[in-house]
Order: structure tokens, then sequence, then C-alpha cells
DNA sequence: GATTTGACTACTA
DNA sequence: GTAGTAGCCAAAT
């Protein structure tokens, strides 16, 4: 697992997230030791989505998908969510801290 | 090589 | 509680 850059990083902990979990853009860069810069998490997304990197499981910090914009369909990724069992009200994660997985602290 | 952009976060008013 | 601004760093143009 060499470190190719920063986006494999992110594909790494984003395919380490277990199912049913979600997390932050923060977390991730804050794992990836680039905290602060939660916008790299974001942009690595931008590749990620011709991985098999489940994009739809990293939303913002408010639990907010902020991202349904750039999946394929303009539910899709709220679909994807409540087909796991976490419950999406107008494109917003509830009980988010409930279903929020740390890298930090899981890995 | 400089400028722009970007799926964010935190602080301040 | 809401709104606006600043800071962050890396990739694309």
């Amino acid at each position: 697992m060499a470190n190719e850059g920063f986006f494999e990083k992110v594909y790494q902990v984003a395919k380490g997230i277990p199912y049913g979990r979600v997390t932050s853009y923060g977390a991730i860069a804050n794992y990836l030791g680039a905290a602060g810069s939660a916008r790299m998490v974001g942009w690595a997304m931008n590749g990620a989505a011709n991985k098999d990197v489940p994009a739809h499981r990293v939303v913002n910090r408010n639990g907010l998908l902020t991202g349904k914009h750039h999946f394929q369909g303009s539910n899709l990724m709220q679909q994807l969510l409540e087909s796991e069992g976490i419950e999406v009200v107008d494109n917003k994660i509830q009980n988010f801290e409930k279903h929020f997985w740390d890298p930090m602290k899981e890995l």
C-alpha cells in the first residue's frame, strides 16, 4: 500500500467505512493528517466516483448530503443511505452522531 | 508557474 | 439561530 497520493488515502478510509455508518470530510482529513483541509477530501471524492468508494457515506459535518448533487441521480445518495438503515430527511442524516463513524477512533 | 476551483470547517457579527 | 467571511491545501486549467 504505497502512498500514491492524497486521493488513495481518502479512498482507503472511505472504503473502511462500515455498513450503516457515515463520517464527515473533516474526520477523514483529520485522520489523514490534513486536518482543516476537509475540502481536499471532497476533491478526492471527485476521483473516487470512479472507484469503489462509497462516497455516499461521506457527508459534511452537519450530516447534510452536500455532495448528493455529484452523484448520478438526484436522490441516489439518500436512497443508498436509507438502504443501509440510515434515516435521511431532506437530504440530511437523522441521528448523525449515532451513525457517525470516526476513522481515528475506529481505526 | 500562477490562477481558479472545490462534495468543508470554524470563527465572527 | 442564521449569515457572512476567512482559512485550508491540493489538483486542474
